[in-house]
RNA sequence: GGCCGGAUGGCAGAGUGGUUAUGCAGCGGACUGCAAAUCCGCGUACGUCGGUUCGAUUCCGGCUCCGGCCUCCA
């Protein structure tokens, strides 16, 4: 390989060498949804950020294994159904059946394993039991607690004290908790809430204690990325460190933490109480999928990220502009081509999307201004190559230009007609019959672009 | 209050101890019947006050502003 990648370790807050345990199968956990509501747009953020990771690591590595969980234990889903009297698994699978359908419009794969709390309620019980027997946890009041003060080096990979914690803990502290730093690993269930038979009585878990499970079953005790929002560093990352390495022994779990920016909305902090929370959904019903993941990969992943309808608007701009270049050499055979160095380049450093976007725009220009049909098929390829690690440009370039599979044939039929009509006018110099012909289009939002092979049509 | 991150041209957004990306918008030109698309050219920006340096937007410190986390929010 001739590049290497350096990713930023929030553990030790500097850009590193990436070298996995195993060169030959590199393992990768992110955080999923817990499913109890439609993603958000913020939800989306690592969804796309590390599906760029997985893409890369594929190309960079024979084998790579992708595990992202879905939380389907959890008190909110629990609350949304007392709420709504829908069953639970009604909720979690309807949920999870929305958060599939979102990723893929946004061109997401499938991560290798997509294991569920649910699904392994045993391992959780197993770790749990571990930690009382090696004195990191205890029974107090039907609950079973992690011991904060019996790990050493607990607030490592948050950046934070023990002592800052309590200084600044706003929260009232349960009166079973021996420390009140200490966290839940299981809590009990009353009849009407869900719950599993435990050496503790019927409980749930709490919710740390999935990662640290299901990422040592499917991963190993020790694998090497770990990602998910930067919000989750404390207390979710920073418990799951805990309750890992307490259990697998020091210098086991994640070897690199990865942790994604937070989302801003036209400048302000995302919340339901200021009316900009946007899902998905609601953002694909304006702007195809594709444009939503240009925006969200034109800022580098650690930066805050502010979305505006604007970024969104000047994306699909962008595509729009790619699959014309696309769209004028679609009768040549791209040539099979590797991945552009810039780009490859930018996006080992730290997954630098932003940075790789501008290299493909270097290649854009190249196509464009390429003369002969061999220089064009190599630079179509280099496009497409670039495009298909990060995700983009992989659509027929006429489907995204006329408006997606969705685009009546009508339409199309029509506007065909209207085109001859226009030729025709030219070709008799009533130039006033073809610019009427052009404008009314354009008012129906079709652009006519005349060129040396004739007159093509898009949306506007 | 504690801990962490950020501040770049009209806008978005990389990067760098001295030659200053990329895109959008704008301006001029080529092409076009006119447009659109495309191509060519143009804009010398790095919050603030100090320090280090021959030289700082880039390193260090203060300040201001913005954002995140502080027990279940991606």
């Amino acid at each position: 390989m001739a590049v290497t990648l350096r990713i930023h370790n929030t553990m030790t807050r500097t850009k590193e060498d990436f070298v996995p345990l195993d060169p030959t199968h590199v393992t990768l956990y992110v955080c999923g949804p817990t499913v109890y509501d439609r993603a958000h747009i913020g939800n989306a953020r690592p969804a796309i950020v590390f599906d760029v990771l997985s893409r890369l690591l594929r190309r960079l590595y024979p084998k790579v294994t992708y595990a992202r969980n879905i939380t389907d234990v959890d008190d909110k889903i629990n609350a949304r159904s007392r709420e709504s009297g829908r069953s639970i698994s009604a909720i979690t699978e309807e949920t999870t059946r929305w958060y599939h359908e979102d990723l893929a419009a946004l061109n997401v794969l499938l991560p290798d394993l997509e294991p569920r709390a649910t699904g392994h309620i045993d391992d959780m019980i197993r770790m749990i039991e571990d930690l009382v027997a090696k004195g990191h946890a205890y029974e107090a009041d039907g609950h079973v607690l992690f011991s904060v003060p019996s790990m050493e080096t607990y607030g490592r990979l948050s950046g934070r004290s023990i002592e800052d914690m309590i200084a600044g803990a706003r929260v009232e502290v349960a009166p079973y908790k021996r420390d009140p730093s200490d966290f839940v690993l299981w809590k009990p269930s009353d009849d009407e809430t869900p719950g599993w038979e435990s050496p503790w009585g019927r409980g749930r878990p709490g919710w740390h204690i999935e990662c640290s499970a299901m990422s040592s079953r499917y991963l190993g005790a020790t694998f090497d990325i770990h990602g998910g929002g930067l919000d989750l560093i404390f207390p979710h990352h920073e418990n799951e460190v805990a309750q890992s390495t307490c259990c697998n022994g020091p210098g086991s779990f994640a070897r690199y933490w990865m942790h994604n920016g937070m989302l801003m909305v036209e400048g302000e902090k995302m919340s339901k109480s200021l009316g900009n929370f946007f899902t998905v959904q609601d953002l694909l019903a304006r702007q195809p999928g594709e444009a939503l993941r240009l925006c969200m990969l034109a800022t580098h992943y650690r930066q805050p990220l502010d979305w505006t309808a604007d970024g969104l608007e000047q994306a699909r701009k962008t595509l729009d502009r790619y699959y014309g270049a696309l769209g004028r050499v679609a009768d040549l055979e791209a040539e099979d081509r590797p991945v552009p160095e810039g780009v490859l380049a930018a996006l080992c450093d730290d997954l630098n999307t932003p940075k790789a976007l501008s290299e493909l725009h270097v290649v854009l220009g190249e196509l464009n201004r390429a003369e002969s049909r061999a220089d064009q098929a190599r630079l179509k390829g280099d496009l497409l190559a670039a495009g298909s690690l990060l995700g983009l440009l992989g659509q027929d370039p006429e489907a995204w230009l006329r408006g997606g599979e969705g685009g009546d044939d009508g339409l199309a039929a029509r506007v065909e007609s209207l085109i001859q009509a226009r030729k025709d006018a030219r070709k008799a110099k009533d130039f006033a019959r073809a610019d009427e012909i052009r404008d009314a289009l354009l008012k129906e939002g079709v652009v006519l672009e005349d060129g040396p092979q004739g007159t093509t049509w898009r949306k506007a």
